[in-house]
DNA sequence: TACTCTGTTGAATA
DNA sequence: TTATTCAACAGAGT
């Protein structure tokens, strides 16, 4: 589920709860979203802790809390987080509940590909501060973009678009958004992309980006409607521009599709890429 | 019932 | 160093 905007979502879930101390912990006696961590860890420095304010960057969250104490929390796939009465029970894929006396803060995820990381000390840790600036800052310049790229020349567009050290935020969806507004095949090996091309990625990225996070909601139903998502995954996808029936394949691992008519591979970039599939 | 798919990512291999 | 593959997991769909 989570890529940028539904992290700032998830987010601001637990707004609530600022200002607040911690009464209790509760985890789950599954400890993988914990891992690496003591399962003891939490329930000592947390309890009694006020929770201060969160921050997203990207898909990872941190959430600073009294006694220089840090949490950070990544949704993985399935992760959400949500705020339930003081008295809630505990459900099956519920990870970490944080017990406030006005409701209880909780991390819930089925498939534990998400992660719940502790640091304490006077400053966020380091790998928070590495993560490099928002697609949406100042900072993310197309020059900045380019020379990502062309750290990794041979993957092709999509794959990097995943990367989350050149992109952060950017998962499935997003990326496939993008590709199609820019009109760049997601095969493209990252350095065929021309100079108009790179120009024209950098500005729909920051534009998919800018949207997306102004549509956050549990849901994507108010994205707007001529949007490519929404094409994505239906049965019989079509392009919101004219209407071809999408292409679909497996790239960079994952189901990605676009449009045969819009997303063309130039003829030399074709022949590179069938040659080298063959070798 | 069995098998396939999934909004992620990071460890292991090539 | 960079690219690719696959496992971690649960549930929904076919």
């Amino acid at each position: 589920m989570p890529e940028l905007a539904e992290v700032e979502f998830n987010r601001k879930q637990w707004n609530v709860g600022i200002g607040m101390q911690v009464l209790d912990i509760e985890l789950h006696e599954h400890t993988r979203p914990l891992r690496g961590h003591a399962p003891g860890l939490l329930p000592k420095h947390l309890t009694g802790a006020k929770f201060l304010r969160s921050e997203a960057r990207g898909k990872q969250m941190l959430l600073e809390f009294s006694g220089s104490i840090w949490l950070g929390i990544h949704l993985g796939m399935t992760g959400r987080l949500h705020v339930e009465p003081p008295g809630y029970k505990a459900q099956k894929h519920d990870h970490l509940l944080l017990r406030q006396s006005a409701q209880t803060l909780v991390f819930t995820d089925p498939r534990q590909f998400g992660r719940i990381r502790f640091h304490q000390g006077p400053t966020p840790p380091d790998w928070w501060t590495r993560i490099p600036p928002g697609i949406n800052s100042p900072q993310f310049t197309k020059a900045k973009m380019e020379s990502f790229l062309a750290r990794h020349p041979r993957l092709a567009l999509k794959a990097a678009l995943l990367l989350q050290d050149g992109f952060p935020g950017i998962g499935n969806w997003m990326a496939d958004e993008t590709l199609w507004r820019a009109k760049i095949h997601p095969r493209l090996r990252a350095r065929r992309l021309t100079s108009p091309q790179a120009t024209a990625l950098w500005k729909q990225l920051r534009f998919v980006c800018r949207l997306a996070l102004r549509h956050i909601g549990p849901t994507y139903a108010e994205m707007p409607k001529h949007w490519f998502f929404h094409q994505r995954w239906t049965k019989g996808g079509q392009c919101p521009i004219h209407g071809e029936p999408l292409s679909r394949a497996t790239i960079g691992g994952r189901t990605t599709a676009w449009c045969p008519k819009c997303q063309v591979l130039s003829s030399k970039a074709k022949m590179h890429f069938t040659s080298s599939a063959r070798r």
